[in-house]
DNA sequence: AAAATGACATAATTTGTAAAATGTCATTGC
DNA sequence: GCAATGACATTTTACAAATTATGTCATTTT
């Protein structure tokens, strides 16, 4: 168990690992200190507190979706193909977690909640992309609403359930297809709505 | 301090008062029953658990709230315009709540996260009005859906964000005329979508 | 000088125990 | 016979003490 890597991403790494395994309640920084091989008072040399060595985690989880979705939105493709494709990711990339690794998925939602600042940012940030993708249809006539900024928020108001976390954790246990199918039925009209000018 | 009331309207009454004035944690069945002037042990003649008992003073503010959306669906105006009042009049119902009773709001919220019986028949029966009030439009040629059952789930799918207890808590701080114009856009978009035939 | 530590004050959690609440039922009173 | 009770077992909650964790900092180590 030598420490190779630098410490800041030692700590990181082993904080995502305890996360991941043992969950937000048993999360201590004395325990992720002792398996990084120091002590935890060293921690708060790179994390200012607890709470901050979370989000850290989830952090690096959400910078990972971001730059996939970012690869989606800066595409060569029509706009069109581009806000389905960005929809789904970010779709899947939620309901994966929920599934895949319940801890972080739980770490991620309560930062949702209590409106942490890596969490606004990374809103702020996703619905930039969104923006991107609308005004790049409007741009090449693609899309054509009347009101910009209010298709984008109808974008996400009407997917707010298949990607919010609190709508996710609803509907866990509903067969995976049939949530896809109503998605892509919601899909479908939202990007009908965008074509015909109806907002 | 005479009871005129039966005494299980009586429990109901004084229980609705205790969980609206002291909220679900320090709602006690010992409380109820003082208050309502009888021993504890006579309150299990009525309700069978104290779950059941708040379960119970949640369902009168359910029941009543489909009662006034069943005479909206139950009109005779058209459909659309019955789709569109169901859907404020719903949304209204569950965004005042939150304000105006936050501890019978915190009750509902949790029945629906725990799934509760009264919360599933609930949501079964509000279901059963949309599914009427759509049938109805496509009856009289208002609406022309491809797929029905497409066309409800859309429609709740899309709505949910305002609809929802858990989505309502999220914008609890977002300002109602600004939520109103977003919702006016979303139903705006699913009736002429239903009108379109684009499901 | 940067990295890490030990020692410390404060805050949160756990543990054990007392008190209170939930839920049951045989019996009482109307 | 129906409503209500008192007595009781079981489950939760409330509280206090002890333990553990968080967060700070002067000092040591490399």
């Amino acid at each position: 168990m030598v420490a190779r890597e630098p410490s800041e991403t030692r700590i990181l790494s082993v904080a995502s690992e305890h996360l991941r395994l043992h969950g937000l309640r048993r999360f201590t920084v004395v325990a992720v200190a002792e398996e990084a091989g120091m002590t935890h008072a060293n921690v708060y040399r790179y994390f200012p507190s607890r709470v901050a060595l979370v989000d850290a985690v989830v952090d690096v989880w959400l910078k990972a979706t971001e730059r996939r979705l970012a690869d989606i939105a800066d595409g060569p493709d029509p706009a069109e193909d581009k806000l389905e494709r960005l929809i789904l990711a970010l779709a899947k990339a939620n309901r994966d977690l929920l599934h895949e690794d319940p801890h972080l998925f739980a770490a991620l939602s309560q930062a949702v909640a209590k409106r942490h600042a890596i969490s606004r940012r990374n809103r702020a940030r996703v619905r930039a992309l969104f923006e991107r993708v609308i005004d790049d249809g409007i741009a090449t006539g693609a899309f054509e609403p009347r009101d910009r900024d209010r298709a984008i928020a109808f974008v996400i108001d009407a997917t707010h359930r298949f990607i919010h976390p609190a709508a996710l954790e609803l509907e866990a246990d509903v067969p995976q297809e049939s949530v896809d199918a109503r998605l892509s039925t919601l899909i479908r009209v939202a990007l009908r709505t965008l074509a015909t000018g109806v907002i």
